[in-house]
RNA sequence: GCGCCCGUAGCUCAGCUGGAUAGAGCAUCGGCCUUCUAAGCCGGCGGUCGCAGGUUCGAGUCCUGCCGGGCGCGCCA
């Protein structure tokens, strides 16, 4: 409806400009919004008041001159010049009734359009590191990232979902070392716990699958491998050098072969488990790309090789630099390590390089909030490269912290004291878990309510919405029970039957979907539908209490029968894409 | 100190590329079940849009400066 609207001030404009009494050419884009009351209908356009300025002329005036040469449409039921010189449209009953016949027929597809002309996207996101569980924290990043994807396949792009594995860092082997200890208890050696080791019973699980598919393969006596060691943090020493210290023995001691299977053995492990938890969680991802996978293709030396061709790297203090700063970065980065490493900086070039090259119109990214400082830098190193910077959208996630009983939360990651995303879902349910990450704006912290979200009351936005669906399924058995018949088809002769108050507003709202998931998808705004959707579910239970469906007259009923399966498709559309069930009973 | 995000009703938040009288949920107060699920509906109360300037026909929205909160400023990832 939106773009008709335009489409008819387009051919007014044109006709003003062939009349001279615009210029012509002048092409700008013609803002369009929903009336915000009844009395401005049901579409307003500021239009005059934009071009009075530059024509020279009166805004209301110019707005009558518009309207005149508005051409006819089925679509409107009358124009008006209102204010200091807004158009507003109000749109015919006939043209709203008929959107029911359309959504019915539409189904699951009401609400997508070709938008994006299957430009080919990708979405990054969550790419936790995996040194352990998902948790709270993450869940956002992934409901978001989920949604946003949701929003563009249905928006007409072809997306792709992936998740960047870090499993070539430090972190890593703090893990692996971690386990291999564990796993030593396991064998029955006694020796200390480092004080910088990853300390969560899933290290445990972890040590104890290890032995039991590989027996005492990688036992060595407690005093070989603690012996010489410098003293850790509860002797009075530092973790840092410890813990490194632990990793080193553990390459020497075990040999390069068994410490990478003990390696491999924990980033399986632990990939898996973070695979399976997004998986209940309703995530998938098409592609999981390995940061290792770069170092080992020869990737990361071949783009260091290239920066320093094209002058953007220079030596300081051993290290080898990329200057960022000539690319707007408040300061340069280190590329290549004193000790020769390359850093996690160096594979992430890489990284974006290759996600160029593999073709996508647009690269997008969802970070944490936390890595913002991260991302002129991201963005230097493609303009060095020769690679257009706009084509990468970063989208920074704020912190979700959650609160129970009023009171925050505390969690912590090192120490294994954290919620995990899968104890979340376990206690609120995936649906309110899912729908609560997104409800907010994703650049506003959000307070994550345990209480509301697990209350099965009109409190919880969830059960709101879905209780709509619920109590439109419930109609549709009655509908059988009481002995009559509805099928789609029956509606579409008799929806001019559709003329009550409640049931034009919900024919608006519903109107108003395609714009909703649109605007969403654009913006990668996801609250955005979720905002709507409450709306369209109050509107929906005004309705049901205002009227009843199953009334006697054919006629009547059959219409009111389409518009409630219309809201019951919209819902569920809506709903889906959000990643929450729809459900029939409650 | 510098950079990014935020500041809207008692609380949690919307407010579409600047548009008409700033909205919703919760809380609170008061109504509605012999009728398709009351997990629902209707109404009342509640605001100097952090503060001060500026830009213009028009500012919650844009610019500048303050005040307040969060995050970031590694040869960590």
């Amino acid at each position: 409806m939106k773009a008709e609207i335009h489409a008819l001030l387009q051919q007014a404009l044109k006709a003003l400009g062939n009349d001279g009494i615009l210029e012509a050419g002048a092409e700008l884009n013609i803002p369009v919004e929903r009336g915000r009351d009844d009395s401005h209908g049901d579409f307003a356009s500021p239009v005059a008041l934009a071009l009075a300025r530059s024509a020279r002329c009166n805004p209301r005036q110019l707005a009558e001159q518009m309207v005149e040469r508005l051409p006819d449409s089925p679509l409107i039921e009358k124009t008006e010049i209102a204010g200091p010189g807004f158009i507003n449209f109000t749109i015919r009953d006939s043209a709203y009734q008929m959107l029911v016949s359309e959504i019915l027929k539409a189904d699951e597809h009401y609400g997508s359009s070709k938008l994006g002309a299957e430009q080919r996207l990708q979405v990054e996101f969550v790419s936790a590191n995996p040194t352990g569980p998902l948790h709270v924290g993450h869940g956002r990043g992934a409901a978001y990232g989920a949604v946003v994807a949701n929003l563009l396949r249905a928006t007409g792009h072809k997306v792709e979902c992936e998740y960047y594995v870090n499993d070539a860092g430090r972190q890593m082997d703090i893990l692996a070392a971690s386990v291999w200890l564990r796993y030593l208890q396991g064998c029955g050696e006694t020796l200390p716990f480092p004080s910088n080791g990853y300390r969560g019973a899933y290290i445990q699980t972890i040590a104890d699958e290890l032995r039991s598919k590989h027996g005492e393969e990688f036992r060595l006596p407690a005093n070989t491998v603690v012996e010489n060691l410098p003293p850790d943090e509860a002797d009075g020493g530092d973790k840092e050098l410890y813990i490194d210290s632990v990793i080193e023995r553990a390459r020497t001691l075990l040999g390069e072969r068994r410490y990478r299977l003990i390696h491999g053995h924990v980033l399986a492990a632990l990939v898996e488990e973070i695979r399976c938890d997004l998986l209940d969680f309703g995530i998938g991802f098409e592609h999981w790309y390995s940061e290792r996978s770069l170092m080992d293709s020869g990737s990361v030396t071949t783009v260091i090789e290239r920066l320093r061709e094209a002058g953007h790297l220079y030596e300081r203090e051993g290290a080898l630099w990329f200057r960022s700063t000539e690319f707007d970065d408040k300061k340069d980065r280190v590329v290549v390590r004193e000790n020769g490493q390359t850093t996690y900086f160096a594979s992430d070039i890489a990284y974006h390089l290759d996600k160029f090259e593999r073709g996508f119109t647009r690269v997008i990214n969802v970070w944490g909030a936390d890595h913002h400082g991260y991302v002129p830098r991201v963005r230097a190193a493609l303009q060095a490269l020769q690679e257009d910077p706009a084509r990468l959208d970063v989208l920074l996630v704020q912190f979700a912290n959650l609160y129970r009983g009023g009171e925050k939360v505390a969690m912590s990651t090192r120490s294994g004291d954290f919620v995990t995303l899968r104890q979340l879902r376990e206690e609120v349910g995936r649906d309110a878990a899912r729908f609560f990450y997104v409800m907010r704006k994703s650049d506003q912290h959000l307070d994550f309510d345990l209480d509301l979200a697990k209350a099965e009351s009109n409190d919880n936005p969830v059960y709101y919405i879905q209780y709509a669906h619920a109590r439109i399924a419930s109609v549709m058995r009655q509908t059988e029970e009481k002995g009559f018949r509805w099928r789609p088809a029956d509606s579409t002769e008799v929806t001019g039957e559709l003329g009550e108050d409640h049931e034009l507003v919900l024919l608006r709202r519903l109107s108003r979907y395609p714009e909703i998931v649109e605007a969403a998808a654009l913006a990668y705004e996801p609250h955005q539908l979720a905002y709507y959707l409450r709306e369209l579910a109050n509107d929906f239970h005004t309705y049901y209490n205002a009227h009843i469906f199953l009334v006697a007259e054919a006629p009547l009923r059959n219409a009111r029968l389409g518009l409630i399966n219309a809201t019951r498709i919209v819902l569920r559309n809506g709903l889906a894409l959000l990643g929450v069930s729809a459900p029939d009973t409650m």
